[in-house]
DNA sequence: TGTGAGTGATTGATCAATAACTAATTTATA
DNA sequence: TATAAATTAGTTATTGATCAATCACTCACA
């Protein structure tokens, strides 16, 4: 570790990279660990240097995913307007989803997938996102609190199926 | 066939029903043929008499899933009185969701799988039951009919994925 | 001469799909 | 009516690919 730990480091955040591309592209199942470590440009076992398994990195590629959103909506949150603040969240959002494509299908993938391990990120993740939702809106006044936010996510979950279907007109208006 | 189809038939049936869970339980990709064998009470071979690749078993098991859903929905729409139309929507569909997790679980996963047939087939999907609902909303005079298929859809998402994770807080109220 | 970064070769399992078969039932015919 | 032929319903055995994970190694360099 030290000053020399920068190089490791990105090379597991390369490996992450490539892996949520990989596991959005091809379905966490049939995806290969050979192709995450060729998108990545390193050799198939070099992957195991960093991740235990195969899961354990769909794990990893998971929690990055759900820290870019909480991430982004602190940040919303810290500074826009209380009449602006849905609009602006929901803004935020879309914004992810176009830069971020992969890593949204990669959470809907996961949303099925049985394994403890990965259930348990998924329920974390969403958790905290409902909760850093709604205590912006309780805070900035917004009536009916968790009814807006239980609206707000269900616009955001049908928001990636349409994406990721290619259905645009689920999402008219 | 003739009166002797029906053996075939039900053979047939007893392998999508079979396919239906163990995908769900297991994901698409890494459930097998033999899993699925093994729980129609058959050998492995013989689902390939019925379907001629593990794909075209999914489609077909896809497509008796929205079947069941917009059957269910137009027997209401025939039914109900236009003020409880959409609460007895609401209801059927989480009716279904008790009775049917699996097919539930199975369209979620399909959600994200890229080939074109399955794509194809859930994007058909979502089209029928968008349209079923749509015209029935406005057939009965609900104000805002596009806005309000919307949001029925996408709370019936998020029930799903509430069902998924066992994460009931998501739905509350 | 030790260490961090990385690779090639291998392996044991696993799977979809095919081929070649059998047993039972139905149908046609002498 | 007895029986041969055809069809239906199903099986066992096999194969060619594919993969995650391990092992033993190389190479640069401080």
């Amino acid at each position: 570790m030290g000053k020399n730990e920068s190089a490791s480091v990105n090379r597991r955040m390369e490996i992450i990279s490539a892996a949520i591309e990989v596991f959005a592209e091809t379905g966490y199942y049939r995806a290969t660990t050979m192709q995450v470590a060729k998108r990545a440009g390193i050799s198939q076992p070099y992957i195991f240097r960093f991740f235990s398994t195969k899961e354990e990195l769909l794990l990893v590629a998971l929690e990055a995913s759900w820290q870019r959103i909480a991430d982004s909506f602190r940040q919303v949150i810290a500074t826009a307007s209380p009449t602006r603040l849905e609009q602006e969240l929901i803004e935020t959002y879309e914004e992810i989803m176009n830069a971020y494509r992969s890593e949204m299908l990669l959470q809907m993938q996961a949303q099925t997938i049985q394994e403890e391990p990965i259930r348990m990120a998924m329920q974390s993740g969403f958790r905290d996102i409902r909760r850093i939702v709604l205590e912006a809106f309780q805070k900035n006044g917004v009536p009916d609190s968790e009814e807006r936010t239980k609206l707000f996510i269900a616009r955001g979950m049908l928001c990636n199926i349409s994406m990721a279907l290619g259905l645009p007109e689920l999402m008219e208006g």
